[in-house]
RNA sequence: AGUCCUGUAGCUCAGUUGGUUAGAGCACUACACUGAUAAUGUAGGGGUCCGCAGUUCAAAUCUGCGCAGGACUACCA
């Protein structure tokens, strides 16, 4: 039980941090947190799991600070906010790393090492970093509940994401189909559309692009295009994957886009030949200054290839038109190799007639499958249908296919060169960037052969797979979907209830992709993650879809009795018993649900579907899953759904936001969450993209090993809106920590040192309000208001607003005016009610901003509140986290002494700026200042804040001026805001004549509260709130002005005057003196000073006033001051004496 | 290519419903103060408010068209 404030030596922010950190784990201080709020309303909030199977980096303290300020507050509120930690634990980035460790690739799986073994490696690696993360979390003082996190692949998590799909599955929206999507062969397995949208997926490459000339069948439909002519015709198109030629099965045209035909010849053989390609891009391929050569000039190899174009006609005329196959190495079934019309063919680049693969573009797939034409698709040995590319992203070795399909269709002569190339070669291990391709090799083919017209290398846009940096093909897959796009539109609406910060994301980003959403691909083929639970039957007829795990149980007992089963894995589970221990005697991951067969209604064998689902399903199913709803917590469920609040980072918009949305809407038609900040990215101080492989990343450890968290916490909010980039830079975090930290910790140094001088410690009653001096109720009212404001801001999710507003107040009227102004309060005098008040306001202020700041600096602000509390006893709490938020006091809050406060303020620097004009130092007093008076009102306010002005400007009297004298040279305004809208047009009339009045003028204006002027020989009245006048100058005096405050000052110095100078600047050296001395700030010393004719009447004139300020209990004028402890001192240019100062014992 | 965001001092950012001297901090320069002192204050220089056009009496602010940067979307041949 202390009486003193503690005091520091200097302010280690990152010790404090250690410290208080110690403090919380001891006391159990985020426990209690909720403990006592317990009973209370709740405020909910769902934390996104991160996975930990990466460190955690600086952009994690950014959104986790954020998570953690709004948490905090709404605990100061009085609200019991649970916030339950989470891990993602499935998914591709754990799977690709395990086999990075075990140096095997996603085919080995099953061979070299077992499904159980891999899914076990998972379990393990995928916590890898876990104490990193609850290292950082613990140090940067994100409160959330690490001691039961929800894991996505515990069989609870599991069980309720199948009860999910088993909702979704009845509705109707879970169904299997086959669409051409994105396909990582580097990973091995499909992307969704949300994989494929992580930022950095685009890449400019650069490859070997084609244009093919396809061969024109002649016919009765094409006849008109060999009209004239006795060569072939081809068909130009371009392509920029080359490798899936061979799979071409027809050729796009727009229907409205008009071609022409060339007569030419071939660029690389020679061979003459017309071309038929779009007459808007004829330019690419054609050199105008060519035009005019002549074609019977042409001998082959010659560089300048004549041209001459045909006739023309439009795409329309086109379709139906048959070509012979580019590259015959397969014969597809069906109907190919025609023109068909497509919309999406456009003139922008290319031939305008576009290369259709319809098994390896979307578009094509779709085009295709309306004009009936068919994709080229190979048989396997197993009978299965595939593209001409295997999984691995080559083409299909001759020995993997079926013997009768191959003996059928496939003209081994042609294919066998090239069966079993990689189609990129980053897919094939032994390849590299500088090796052939097989585009390269592909385009020589068609050179050679005469079907090629330009070859060369193209940089474009292509996806790469997120996590291999590979390319992605575009590949037919058979999928589960989940069929989002039925409730589009309420998801739409649903997001229109839904506070986004920023607006523009929710509405614009969020908003415009609902509007275009498309169904969710739910199937991912790999092994580690949550199993899609539906079994079906050979004949595809009949199928299952399981929702719990007593389900499950029941299904495998009729398939025991049906002899399909002999063991059931969950014999020895209990229904309804929720423990771990009950939900860890069982599996539900592959390989054991695989072994899984069930029995149908008629009696058939089902067999598992083999896909996994999106991990993004199992995050976005978390506030049911993390609870294990609808098996425990259903019957208060709605305390718990849905989150008031989530925040994660901008890149989640169609990730985590949208899963959470999507699955919400289907089975709970809601919101998933109410209030939702999307910060934006953090990006080294230069703007660049912080990564590893840059080495631009800032480790979050260090800093806050440095810095501590609490500057990091404020720099990262009070820099920019989180919603804006953040320029990381460890020079704005230090920043923070000097001049708002180190401000606050000044300003508590200062209490402490003269509280306890004092032995002040708040056991007096608090002193009225009409009993304090003017200064503390000003400060008390900015703090009141600064309640309000910072209240405000959080409620608003702004807590960049809040801690600025917060900062601000701190720094500039706290400390830079209140603690400046008020120091002489402190120190000497009696301890009396003035002191008192002193102290008490301090006080407030402090322990309000430590309230205040305590979400965004926790630590700080908790040591802050813990030492004035120590002492105080005002609170009961252990911390300043327990505490309630502050009631703004509307009662103290008084504008109009804010007013004048700020009127003090400003006629203080304005006085101290002409007094270094004039080069008369501040400790040299001066007789006085002159204020003209504008209105009435004015003279109380400045009476009031009259003593603050004097003392802070050193200056004996103000004087106020009301002008009747005439000595004022006054300026007049117009007042735009008023007479713009009154007189709209002649405006700027108005003001040129405002501007032409005299002094004269003027006057008579102000006496009669109103003036005519003419414009366009019409009367305008002016009243006085249409213009406004200031004096601005009084001939004769030193004069400044600001806004409408003008103030003059007297320099002239008299002999009192200068004695009393003379006499401050003694008192000036001897505390120097003093404080060089080592002397305690409460010593009492003796003082001799040597004679010097220019001091000697001065100090005998001050000589009480000297020893007041000095401590001095006897100040002596003597004639000489020698020895080794005399100091020579100078007071003036030119007047220097001795001067000796002596500790006094007790 | 589309959607969204951003563009204000050398740097990081404010800037209310449009209203006439566009602000703060950092940095720089000078000065001052000093028992808050490894602090502090004051002043100064520094601006094409990205550009152009428009609306308006009046535009950093509203509208349009551009430019630059960023994010996201995208089958783009």
């Amino acid at each position: 039980m202390s009486t003193k404030f503690p005091d520091y030596k200097n302010l280690d922010l990152s010790q404090i941090n250690k410290d208080v950190l110690k403090e919380w784990e001891e006391n159990k201080t985020f426990d209690k947190s909720l403990e006592t709020r317990e009973g209370n309303p709740s405020f909910v909030f769902y934390e996104g799991p991160p996975s930990a199977n990466g460190m955690p980096g600086i952009h994690h303290v950014m959104a986790r600070a954020l998570k953690d300020i709004v948490c905090r507050y709404k605990t100061l509120k009085g609200f019991k906010v649970d916030r339950k930690a989470g891990w993602d634990t499935h998914g591709l980035p754990v799977e690709l790393g395990v086999e990075k460790e075990l140096g095997i690739t996603k085919e080995d799986i099953g061979k070299k090492i077992t499904v159980d073994e891999y899914n076990e490696a998972c379990r393990t690696n995928v916590m890898k970093y876990t104490r990193e993360w609850e290292d950082l979390t613990s140090k940067m003082g994100y409160w959330v509940n690490m001691d039961e996190p929800y894991i996505t692949y515990d069989n609870r998590y599991i069980e309720t994401l199948w009860w999910l799909l088993k909702q979704l599955f009845e509705k109707g929206y879970l169904y299997k189909g086959y669409t051409i999507q994105p396909f990582s062969p580097a990973a091995g397995t499909g992307l969704s559309t949300h994989e494929l949208n992580q930022p950095g997926c685009y890449k400019d490459v650069k490859d070997t692009t084609a244009v093919g000339l396809f061969k024109i069948e002649k016919d009765e439909k094409s006849n008109f295009l060999f009209e004239g002519i006795d060569c072939d015709v081809y068909f130009m198109a371009w392509t920029t994957t080359p490798w899936t030629l061979p799979s071409n099965t027809a050729l796009a045209v727009g229907p409205k886009i008009n071609y022409v035909r060339v007569r030419t010849f071939n660029p690389y053989t020679g061979k003459d030949c017309v071309v038929v390609l779009a007459k808007e891009l004829f330019n690419n391929f054609f050199d105008t200054k060519l035009e005019g050569l002549e074609l019977s000039e042409y001998k082959i190899g010659d560089k300048k290839i004549p041209y001459k174009p045909l006739s023309e006609c439009v795409g329309t005329d086109l379709e139906g038109i048959r070509y012979e196959q580019l590259l015959p190495w397969v014969k597809p079934e069906g109907d190919a190799f025609r023109v068909i019309l497509g919309d999406f063919v456009t003139i922008e680049d290319g031939t305008g007639i576009v290369h259709i693969a319809p098994t390896f573009g979307a578009d094509d797939d779709r085009v295709a499958k309306a004009a009936g034409i068919s994709p080229l698709i190979f048989r396997d040995k197993e009978g299965k249908m595939q593209p001409m590319v295997d999984r691995t992203g080559k083409f299909f070795k001759i020995e993997d296919l079926d013997e009768e399909f191959v003996k059928n269709h496939v003209n081994t002569e042609l294919y066998a060169p090239y069966a079993g190339r990689y189609v990129k070669n980053a897919f094939d291990s032994s390849l590299t960037e500088k090796d052939p391709t097989l585009d390269v090799d592909i385009a020589v083919d068609l050179k050679k052969s005469s079907q090629a017209f330009k070859v060369e290398k193209h940089v474009h846009n292509y996806p790469h797979c997120w996590r291999t940096d590979k390319p992605v093909l575009y590949y037919p897959l058979d999928s589960w979907f989940i069929k989002t796009t039925k409730v589009r539109d309420r998801m739409i609406e649903l997001n229109k209830t839904i506070n986004w910060k920023p607006k523009s994301t929710g509405e614009g980003r969020f908003g415009k992709w609902l509007e275009n959403l498309q169904d969710w691909n739910l199937s991912r083929s790999r092994y580690w993650g949550t199993p899609l639970p539906i079994w079906v039957s050979e004949d595809r007829k009949e199928m299952k879809c399981i929702g719990s795990v007593p389900e499950l149980k029941g299904e495998i007992v009729k398939s025991i009795e049906k002899g399909y089963m002999s063991e059931n894995m969950l014999e020895k589970y209990v229904e309804g018993d929720n423990s771990k221990e009950n939900y860890e005697k069982f599996d539900l991951h592959r390989p054991y649900v695989d072994d899984i067969v069930l029995v149908s209604e008629s009696g058939q064998k089902l067999f598992r579907e083999l896909d996994l689902i999106d991990v993004w399903f199992d995050s976005g199913a978390m506030p049911y899953a993390q609870q294990h709803y609808p098996f425990e917590n259903k019957e208060d469920f709605d305390k718990k759904f849905p989150a008031q609040f989530i925040a994660e980072g901008v890149d989640q918009t169609r990730g985590w936001f949208f899963t959470l949305h999507a699955i919400a809407t289907m089975c709970f038609d809601s919101v998933a969450f109410e209030n939702i900040i999307s910060n934006g990215l953090v990006l080294d101080a230069t703007g660049n993209k912080m990564s590893k492989r840059l080495g631009n990343a800032v480790d979050p450890f260090s800093t806050i090993e440095k810095y501590g968290s609490d500057p990091l916490r404020w720099y990262m909010i009070t820099n920019a809106q989180p919603w804006d980039n953040l320029k990381f830079d460890l020079g704005g975090v230090e920043e923070v920590r000097r001049k708002f930290f180190g401000t606050l910790y000044n300003t508590y140094s200062f209490f402490q040192l003269y509280a306890n001088v004092d032995g002040f410690t708040y056991s007096e009653a608090d002193v009225p309000m009409e009993k304090r001096p003017e200064i503390d109720r000003w400060i008390l009212s900015l703090l009141n208001s600064l309640v309000k404001e910072v209240e405000e801001c959080y409620e608003a999710y702004e807590p960049t607003r809040a801690g600025r507003a917060i900062q601000d107040f701190v720094n500039e009227n706290l400390s830079n005016w209140y603690v400046r102004l008020c120091r002489k309060r402190y120190w000497g005098g009696e301890y009396d009610t003035d002191k008192i008040s002193a102290y008490q306001t301090l006080y407030k202020c402090l322990e309000t901003i430590s309230i205040l700041g305590s979400p965004i600096a926790p630590f700080f602000m908790d040591r802050l509140f813990l030492d004035l509390n120590s002492v105080s006893k005002n609170y009961t709490e252990s911390s300043v986290h327990l505490v309630d938020f502050p009631a703004a006091d509307e009662s103290v809050i008084d504008k109009s002494l804010e007013e004048r406060q700020d009127m003090a303020q400003k006629i203080s620097s304005m006085v101290l700026g002409l007094r270094r004009k004039v080069k008369i130092r501040v400790r040299q007093p001066l007789s006085k200042i002159m204020v003209p008076i504008l209105d009435e009102a004015m003279i109380p306010q400045l009476e009031a804040v009259k003593g603050i002005i004097l003392s802070e400007i050193n200056v004996k009297e103000m004087e106020f001026i009301t002008d009747t004298s005439g000595v004022l040279i006054k300026k007049i305004k117009p007042n735009f805001k008023t007479l713009g809208p009154k007189h709209g047009k002649i405006m700027k009339q108005i003001a040129g004549e405002i501007a032409k009045m005299n002094q004269d003028d003027i006057v008579t204006f102000e006496k009669a509260s109103e003036f005519t002027i003419v414009v366009n020989d019409e009367n305008v009245v002016l009243t006085l709130q249409d213009v406004e006048i200031i004096s601005e100058d009084i001939p004769g005096w030193l004069v400044a002005n600001e806004g409408k405050l003008t103030v003059a000052l007297d320099v002239n110095i008299t002999e009192e005057l200068r004695q009393e100078g003379i006499a401050r600047e003694f008192i000036n050296r001897i505390q120097n003196l003093r404080k060089d001395s080592d002397f305690d700030v409460t010593d009492k010393i003796s003082l001799e000073i040597a004679m010097h004719d220019a001091i000697n009447e001065a100090v005998n004139t001050h000589k009480d006033y000297i020893g007041s300020q000095t401590l001095a209990e006897s100040v002596s004028l003597i004639e000489n001051v020698n020895g080794e402890d005399a100091k020579a001192v100078e007071i003036e240019a030119g007047i220097e004496t001795y001067i000796r100062i002596k500790k006094l014992s007790e």
